[in-house]
DNA sequence: CAGTGAGCGAGCTTCCGCTTGACTT
């Protein structure tokens, strides 16, 4: 008989601290929520003071009846789940899913895994908190009456399956108008003007690059600067330099691992959560979801002397960093390697390369704000008001700086600043070049993932644990896109001034070119509107800070979380009526033009399946015709003769082994259709163009796949395959696939074998078809 | 896994936040 039982939320933590505690306590995970509103119908009962439906979720049943069992022979149990909202949740919903009574259990919280903490926190118990259970059962019922009345409002009024979200659609959102406001942007461009002077430092040759104060609109007065400047003499009226200190950035949170991960690593946000779980699973690293900057206090003193081994006591500076961002509930510690010592992981190159990243990122939080010495030199023009300013850096004490410096969304590449040579007031300088360089405007930056996930945050908008299935979210559901776009080429005038003689050029760049970030399609756009229109109070940015404000208060026992709930709820479903009645269902049909052959409209709009083309329309005298749009096209931006080509498919590209080879486009893309079999077009294969020779290849190609895939076949059943797929060997039969047991040599077995195989594994493969879906 | 878009109607979709394996073809 187990004396104490402790149930935390992961399993990992649960390993840890089974090491801190001895063995008069058993420690369990409960791995997260046991408890969840119903799935079918609202889950809350609306008319009696919105009662929510809790059932034990489902892929919890087995964890919970373990946990029963154990809790059974225990004499206390300690509910050790994260302290926060969610988490005293947990403990609540634990408190019945393991049919526990109140003097049973003892509530304990700890912010850090380490001994003290815990042992700490043993002795500090308390009861279960219900002012905090009831926000959270605020924030989860809201959740579930947003998403539960807006998302089949969307199937109704746009297209099945769509889902809408106090979180997504906000997402969604951002992204929507950022697009918007790239379209709307206009670049324009001025003159930058650069200079090299030349001066002699002990006897040698240097050079000096100033830029001017000023940039000019149009060309022609660039033009007539440089002209002036033909005569000009160059002294140097004032050399300024002052001390400059540069902080650390704070150790990691989830939001900064996230983007420091895709700025410096190129990681996408699933892949870095997915590699941190790794780490943290191994022991290599704290818990990684985690919205808080706090170390704990034995992380401060391993860090600290870590420095002084590595660096040296000049290197060290101890802060603590405080959160600032929105809503933070600050369960954990920041995200930290667990052993400051370890310097670097033996594991495959990703974990490496993050673990690397974490590393330094905590090791520099801790050390020495770099020195610096910042310079500027003016430069005046004998017969010109502007002056020349050449700037200069110089890092007197690296600091932090030896391990880790943080990036920047953007880097300006433009202002490389370096040393200076010493110049004094009244040196004359020779210019050696001068240049002025057309420069355009940039237009706002499109999100990554990653910087979606920083906006978010600064919203206070989504949790450490739902950033990375939220933008999986919005993708999913088809209203975002993350992919390249290719740049354009842009002409810009360089005008030269060099040996007395102006030179003027048209040179050109390429700009504008994307890779990974987030577009909106179609139907993101057409829904963002919609939602937009008829619920703009939901989409509302602030939103979530509103009823966060009130969340708080219903934890702080100044509100009823219920009435909360009805003060919203009413108006709320109001909307949705009203919205249901009053408004039309909406396709974003644009009319393109007219048929040349046949005169009718042709329209696009977004219909059942996704966006596509329609010529006529039901009153048109012939039956109107459709076809999808081909991925990369949108109804924002296709032409009408774009649109027509797409009824050219299907079309017969020729004949292959004495059959007709069809290419056409289907739901999963486009297709080419030989036999009875289909071949899937590769990404740059154009549907419209592709030639019979390509065909060709492509059936061959999945031929040749095919062929290689088969280990063996009988001739005694021909349906009957013995392949090799993603995970290994199987038997596939009638178009169903079957496991090979372990230990079986693949190859060796006999038909008969085979058919044993399959009668045997026939009952549980039921299963296998509803997980597919 | 492959071409849909009318109209009928059954039955389904959907939220956010907390956690990992079991499983796939």
């Amino acid at each position: 008989m187990t004396k104490n039982l402790v149930i935390v939320e992961s399993p990992a933590k649960a390993k840890t601290i089974e090491g801190f505690l001895g063995k008069d306590y058993t420690v369990r995970s409960c791995f997260g929520h046991v408890m969840d509103l119903a799935k079918k119908d609202l889950g809350v009962d609306i008319e009696n003071g919105f009662t929510p439906n809790y059932i034990i979720s489902p892929d919890k049943k087995k964890v919970v009846t373990e946990l029963k069992k154990i809790a059974k022979d225990s004499e206390t149990i300690w509910l050790a789940s994260d302290e926060d909202r969610e988490g005293e949740a947990i403990a609540w919903h634990l408190l019945q899913a393991l049919d526990l009574k109140e003097d049973q259990i003892k509530r304990i919280v700890f912010h850090e895994i380490t001994k003290p903490a815990i042992t700490e926190a043993i002795e500090n118990p308390r009861k279960i908190d219900r002012n905090l259970v009831n926000a959270q059962q605020a924030r989860r019922v809201l959740d579930r009456l947003v998403g539960f009345e807006l998302s089949p409002l969307l199937w109704r009024k746009i297209k099945p399956s769509l889902s809408a979200g106090r979180v997504q659609s906000v997402a969604v959102r951002l992204i929507v108008e950022k697009e918007e406001e790239i379209k709307a942007f206009k670049s324009v461009s001025s003159y930058r003007i650069q200079a090299d002077f030349l001066i002699m430092v002990n006897q040698k040759q240097a050079t000096v690059s100033a830029e001017l104060n000023k940039r000019f609109n149009t060309k022609r007065e660039a033009l007539a600067f440089l002209e002036s400047c033909k005569t000009a003499r160059f002294v140097v009226e004032d050399v300024e330099t002052k001390p400059a200190r540069k902080s650390p950035a704070p150790p990691f949170t989830t939001s900064t691992l996230q983007q420091e991960a895709s700025r410096k690593l190129g990681f996408s946000v699933a892949n870095t959560m997915r590699i941190a779980q790794q780490l943290y699973e191994s022991g290599k690293i704290t818990y990684m979801r985690t919205d808080s900057v706090t170390l704990s206090k034995l992380a401060l003193s391993m860090t600290k002397e870590e420095i002084i081994k590595s660096f040296g006591q000049d290197y060290v500076k101890i802060r603590q960093y405080t959160t600032r961002t929105k809503g933070a509930q600050e369960a954990h510690e920041a995200i930290r390697p667990t052993y400051m010592n370890q310097h670097s992981v033996e594991k495959d190159n990703s974990q490496k390369r993050l673990y690397d990243l974490i590393w330094k990122r905590t090791i520099a939080s801790q050390m020495s704000d770099a020195v610096l010495e910042k310079t500027n030199i003016t430069i005046g023009i004998s017969n010109a008001r502007e002056k020349f300013v050449a700037k200069g850096e110089v890092i007197k004490f690296d600091g932090f700086l030896k391990v880790y410096m943080e990036s920047k969304d953007e880097e300006d590449n433009e202002d490389k600043e370096g040393m200076l040579p010493p110049l004094v007031p009244g040196e004359k300088l020779t210019l050696e070049e001068m240049a002025g360089q057309q420069k355009f405007t940039q237009q706002p930056a499109r999100y990554t993932e990653a910087s979606l996930v920083k906006k978010l945050e600064e919203l206070g908008i989504g949790r450490p644990s739902t950033y990375a299935p939220t933008i999986s979210t919005i993708q999913k559901r088809g209203y975002v896109i993350k992919e390249d776009r290719p740049g354009f080429s842009r002409d810009y005038d360089l005008i030269r001034l060099k040996g007395g003689k102006i030179t003027e050029e048209v040179k050109s760049e390429n700009t504008g070119y994307e890779k990974g970030k987030l577009f909106p399609t179609d139907i993101g756009s057409l829904v963002n509107s919609f939602l937009i229109q008829y619920f703009e109070n939901i989409l509302d940015y602030n939103f979530t800070a509103t009823v966060e404000e009130e969340f708080d208060e219903i934890a702080g026992g100044n509100l009823v979380w219920n009435a909360m709930i009805r003060e919203f709820y009413y108006p709320f479903h109001a909307q949705i009526e009203k919205t249901l009645e009053n408004s039309k269902k909406v396709s974003g049909e644009k009319l393109l033009g007219q048929d040349p052959k046949t005169g009718e409209n042709v329209y696009v709009r977004i219909g059942r399946y996704g966006p596509m083309a329609q010529i006529g329309n039901s009153e048109s005298a012939v039956k109107p015709r459709y076809a999808s749009l081909l991925k990369g096209q949108s109804i924002e931006t296709i032409t009408l003769e774009t649109a027509l080509d797409l009824f050219k498919l299907p079309r017969s590209v020729g004949s292959y082994e004495s059959a007709d080879v069809m290419v056409s486009t289907g739901r999963f893309g486009p297709y080419v259709k030989h036999l009875s079999g289909f071949y899937s077009l590769a990404k740059d294969d154009d549907p419209l163009t592709v030639t019979l020779e390509r065909a060709i290849e492509i059936i061959e190609e999945k031929r040749n796949k095919e062929h290689q895939k088969t280990i063996k076949t009988f001739t005694g059943d021909e349906l009957i395959k013995i392949l090799n797929g993603r995970y290994g060997p199987y038997i596939s039969y009638n178009r169903r696939n079957y496991k090979i047991p372990k230990g079986s040599d693949p190859a060796g077995l006999t038909l008969e074998d085979c058919r044993k195989i399959i009668k045997e594994t026939e009952p549980s493969k039921n299963k296998n078809v509803k997980r597919n879906k």
